[in-house]
DNA sequence: TCTGGGGTCCTAGGACCC
DNA sequence: TCTGGGGTCCTAGGACCC
């Protein structure tokens, strides 16, 4: 049995935790330079507004209902999400974090209740974070994700699968022990949009085709599928119907890209302005390879105008460079901001910019071939001094100790700072709450 | 005026090889 | 007139998730 635990409305419930004010009241997170909402409270949800919906939009609903907006504090988040991931652990060796708020939990061989398991391991996490989290409980990782969905339903709307039903099911939904006629009964009365895995487009065609709501899937012919749609959709299919195609061990393990970008503050049409922020991004993107212990074969840059301006004229390039297997910010920076100087050109409004890095291999691994290849090209033997891996370390411990940006590249400094000491481009994040969990300086204060 | 920032996987089609 | 066939690898783009 798998289990998929997951904290109701994540930002907006961490965002509670330190400020109970906002309980009850219709709350929005935002995105970088507040352009839209990406986590909604259920009263924020029932006034209408929708999932990434652009905060110019709804900004009216703030005087007319009281809608409040904070910038999103994800150093908070990300902090909290580990405390919740080391209360699940608590529960069953076999837990892998599928998403900042939630986490798949391997309940293979655990005998007894797995109910009432769930039902205790809710309490903990409510009382010692203060979240409110929804579990689903089944043989297969798509019918946890139904089941989860279920049980987030029967909270909030009791109507939509009957009051009696919905008291059963609320917050913890265990589909493996409903009979097959009540778990018909809830596949019919749920849309095939809320299967995991299908999407919008997929379920338009699905509707399309005569296949509403997920009983509909369930009985739909799975070679016809195949054909039809991919084997992603066959195999969600099959899952449903309770056989699983996904283990819990197919979780990811190093990541095989990473990619920093940022929509700009304001429009950049100077070139200074694109390395800038393009040379930033490069050594945010070379941290985190660093941190998770790769080295990256090549990096793909882009930048690009915003396709909401239609007057505007429209540019978006981007170049990928094969690189020498690296970890090093100077060797990755330089290389980023080599193709951003080939990608700009004078004239255009660019709204947004990106570095992602690619082939990533693990760094010992790679180090040891590279000095192989090394030594076959250079014969005397001379070691690139540039890939020297301490003046890195220290760079980031530096960072680590005193804050992101305490070192940085020089081409990152900011030359076209404003009034305000902050580049043109960098992204504008008004309402942020502290830090509360991960500053010395942002601790919540008791008097 | 103002429209997020990450990721994964699959597929189709072209280049290339024998 | 008629112009092979099968395999692999790579890349771009699409769909999806949160």
């Amino acid at each position: 049995m798998f289990a998929l635990v997951d904290v109701n409305n994540m930002y907006c419930s961490v965002e509670r935790v330190f400020n109970p004010r906002l309980e009850g009241r219709p709350l929005v997170v935002l995105s970088s330079n507040d352009g839209a909402c990406i986590a909604r409270s259920n009263e924020a949800k029932a006034l209408g507004v929708q999932m990434a919906q652009p905060w110019f939009q709804v900004r009216g609903l703030q005087k007319s209902h009281g809608l409040v907006a904070l910038s999103a504090n994800f150093e908070l988040y990300a902090d909290m999400s580990a405390r919740m991931m080391a209360i699940a652990s608590r529960y069953s060796p076999q837990v892998v974090p599928y998403s900042i708020d939630e986490a798949f939990i391997d309940f293979t061989g655990v005998r007894g209740d797995l109910t009432a398991v769930c039902r205790h391991l809710r309490a903990t996490v409510l009382q010692e974070l203060g979240l409110p989290t929804s579990v689903g409980i089944a043989p297969t990782k798509t019918l946890a994700k139904l089941a989860n969905h279920i049980a987030k339903t029967c909270d909030r709307q009791p109507s939509h699968y009957g009051d009696a039903v919905s008291r059963r099911l609320a917050q913890v939904c265990h589909a493996g022990v409903l009979s097959a006629p009540e778990l018909n009964a809830l596949m019919a009365a749920t849309e095939v949009g809320d299967v995991w895995g299908v999407g919008r487009k997929t379920a338009d065609r699905l509707r399309a085709g005569g296949v509403a709501s997920v009983l509909d899937l369930v009985r739909t012919d799975v070679p016809t599928l195949r054909r039809q749609f991919s084997v992603v959709l066959e195999k969600t299919v099959v899952e449903l119907r309770g056989t699983p195609c996904a283990g819990v061990e197919d979780a990811p393990m190093a990541r095989q890209q990473i990619l920093v970008s940022r929509s700009f503050g304001e429009a950049v049409t100077q070139l200074d302005g694109i390395v800038e922020a393009v040379s930033e991004f490069a050594s945010r993107a070379a941290e985190r390879l660093r941190s998770q212990g790769s080295v990256a074969g090549a990096l793909q840059v882009f930048i690009r105008t915003s396709p909401f301006r239609q007057n505007d004229r429209q540019h978006s390039p981007s170049a990928v460079l094969p690189l020498r297997p690296t970890a090093d910010s100077r060797r990755i920076v330089s290389a980023a901001c080599e193709a951003a100087r080939a990608l700009f050109r004078p004239g255009f409004n660019y709204a947004k910019a990106g570095v992602m890095l690619l082939d990533l291999h693990d760094a010992e691994q790679a180090g040891r071939q590279g000095e192989l290849a090394l030594q076959a090209a250079e014969p005397d033997g001379a070691a690139p001094s540039a890939d020297r891996p301490a003046l890195m370390q220290a760079m980031d411990s530096l960072n680590r100790r005193f804050g992101r940006g305490a070192v940085r590249m020089g081409s990152a400094t900011s030359a076209l700072a404003n009034d305000a000491g902050t580049a043109a481009w960098s992204v504008r994040q008004d309402r942020r709450t502290p830090r509360y969990t991960t500053r010395w300086d942002e601790l919540r204060l008791v008097h």
